[in-house]
DNA sequence: AAATATGATTGGAACGTTCCAATGTTGGCA
DNA sequence: TGCCAACATTGGAACGTTCCAATCATATTT
């Protein structure tokens, strides 16, 4: 017996055609039905409704597709889903998306140029109504040229690339970061590094800016040392941390570029026997789920990944409605989440806290 | 100056008739062509290449689609893309069959039922190649029928539904398990915990089966009280933490249902002072990646899920190129990874195992 | 030299929708 | 009674591929 697919070979699957002969009306009427066209009277529409489930009816893309030169599908090009800031932005994107009656082809690039390219060019050949690219480490402004030509809709997601003439969503990395950098330096912390990548692009600048103007306002100085040039992973963090305990000039906090490279830290610091938010106080980016239940709790700049997804979603869906309005732009007012891998520098509140104290307010919002 | 679509309007974008005229054959010929069959002169063949080239054509897989009566598209529902296990699987997936020139149609139900049907049933109409499911908890073995009768190939993943009658890839639940239980019952410990749903399906069933045998198989009894039934989530782990600490007969070490029930467990172990490894011993199961950076790192099971992605896809197209073959079935064969989480019981070595010490295997495997 | 095999190309009818223009059918109004 | 608007429905030509059957050329065999 053959696994899949028994009983009888489907035939022929019915048609519009197949419908309005048993329906006693024209192809059209049922093309128009099918629609919800209110063209059509309530009656005939409800009795050609019947009909199409009776016979087991399953509407045609493919053919809809091709003689409306467009489809219900909207393309979305993630580049690291490991990471849950892009997963969760991923289940915001797709669930406002299908909400509104699309479908989300969904690629995942792994930050390789050849790849993104490779999926691109195949959301094309699908007719895809509208992209949704979060785009690779060095894209270059070219290929958004080029993809401009194809007349497909692009929203740029998280990473601004080329110039502003293209609809974009993201988050507010500078006053974010400013933001995450004033928290520490409230805490009485005079020495805080930043551990992510050096000349990692835009996001990366803007956040190094939030972080030296934070730190400006607070009249500390920046050594150049606590710049720490890491990956944006977990090893990254570890390594972070490893890199600024080692130091001549030792920070007492560091604000991570995101939080999985906070999460690196957390696990350095614990396997050296110190305790975040105690020994040494960490910071991140992005606000993902993890962050509540790190250990330590983590505290964070939070965009909200799954409502980033969702306003994205909404901005290219307006985008398909007004195709040519001037460019949109979305930035996520980020909030800092205070959690307990932060806490006072020592000397700056009593002494040490006692873990115990810090347990009450497991979770405290701030703008 | 609108934002998109500059430039002069898409004009009517070449077809394979034009290449046809322009190359001065065929559009039959075109069409072979494109498909790279040896039936056309390789001479003939680069210069219709070249022409499509020039003229800038791209294929229309609408039409394509509608003729042959299908498409390249996989639809892949993903209950819980929040949990990381899921997000890598669908990396592994996504990447084979994007290798194998499918594309992915990718939905998330968030364990939600209806969702659930409705994604199915528009990737019905989009006439998908196939399609891979995870399924919501509770789906109905009817559901598969009803799929069934649709005559698309069908891959479960993860947790079974129904009959043994359909294509499924998944872990070895109850091996894993067993290897889990053992490990800890090996490092000393007693009295152990399972944190986990209680009638949760077949998955936890397994799962609970290994703990048991592993349990047996030292000579150890099983406290009801032990089994502890806590929702799948890292606030879930809390919670089970919370729980097993406040038992009149206190477990020294627990078995996690998966990696983020183990997160949560660490978090809540965190907070009350304790350290994993030293105190309380966590084994986790899934071998996300998270789990070698988290604090402490993780114990765990880990099955790979980035290669089990790979090996369902694996699965899927086989059934694509063998439509009625037997049942196919893959069942990922678990890894133990020690990390720090699990240490030896009090007195079962030495006495505690300083921190330094754990330092140095960072990662080190068994089977 | 005719007959046959092989290789390369082609004509054209599908595939199942959509949507424009046209047609039929009412009822209201002059 | 005739005219017109509004409403409801319809015919049929696209949309851009695929693939079967047919054709044409060339090479091989008898």
């Amino acid at each position: 017996m053959p696994a899949q697919a028994p009983g009888k070979p489907p035939g022929r699957p019915p048609t519009i055609t197949d419908i309005a002969e048993a329906a006693h009306v024209s192809k059209s009427t049922v093309s128009l039905v099918l629609q919800g066209s209110p063209l059509i009277k309530a009656e005939t529409a409800t009795r050609v409704r019947g009909v199409a489930d009776a016979l087991g009816y399953v509407y045609n893309r493919s053919a809809a597709d091709l003689r409306r030169r467009a489809s219900n599908i909207i393309g979305t090009v993630i580049n690291d889903l490991t990471n849950p800031f892009f997963a969760e932005l991923l289940v915001g994107l797709e669930r406002e998306l299908a909400d509104a009656g699309y479908v989300t082809l969904m690629a995942h690039t792994g930050e390789d140029l050849q790849t993104q390219e490779r999926v691109l060019a195949s959301m094309r050949e699908y007719h895809a109504a509208g992209l949704i690219l979060c785009p690779a480490f060095d894209t270059s402004p070219a290929l958004l040229q080029q993809i401009r030509a194809w007349h497909i809709p692009v929203l740029i997601v998280v990473r601004p690339v080329g110039d502003e003439s293209f609809d974009f969503a993201g988050s507010d990395n500078e006053t974010g970061t400013f933001a995450a950098t004033t928290h520490l330096a409230e805490r009485g912390h005079r020495r805080i590094a930043f551990l992510g990548r050096v000349g990692g692009g835009p996001v990366y600048e803007l956040r190094r800016r939030g972080f030296a103007r934070a730190m400006r306002d607070h009249s500390l100085t920046i050594e150049d040392e606590w710049l720490i040039d890491i990956p944006p992973t977990r090893e990254g963090g570890r390594a972070g941390i490893r890199q600024a305990l080692a130091l001549r000039s030792r920070p007492t906090a560091a604000f991570c570029y995101n939080d999985i490279v906070a999460f690196g830290a957390l696990s350095e610091l614990g396997e050296r026997g110190l305790r975040a938010g105690r020994d040494f106080s960490i910071v991140g980016f992005d606000g993902i789920a993890d962050g509540a239940h790190s250990n330590p709790p983590l505290t964070t700049i939070s965009v909200d990944p799954a409502r980033l997804g969702a306003s994205a979603a909404q901005l290219l869906l307006t985008r398909l409605r007004e195709p040519s309005s001037p460019p949109l732009r979305y930035l996520a007012q980020p909030q800092l989440i205070v959690r307990q891998s932060s806490g006072w520098a020592e000397g700056a509140r009593a002494t040490t806290v006692e873990p115990e104290a810090l347990r009450e307010p497991l979770e405290r919002r701030t703008t």
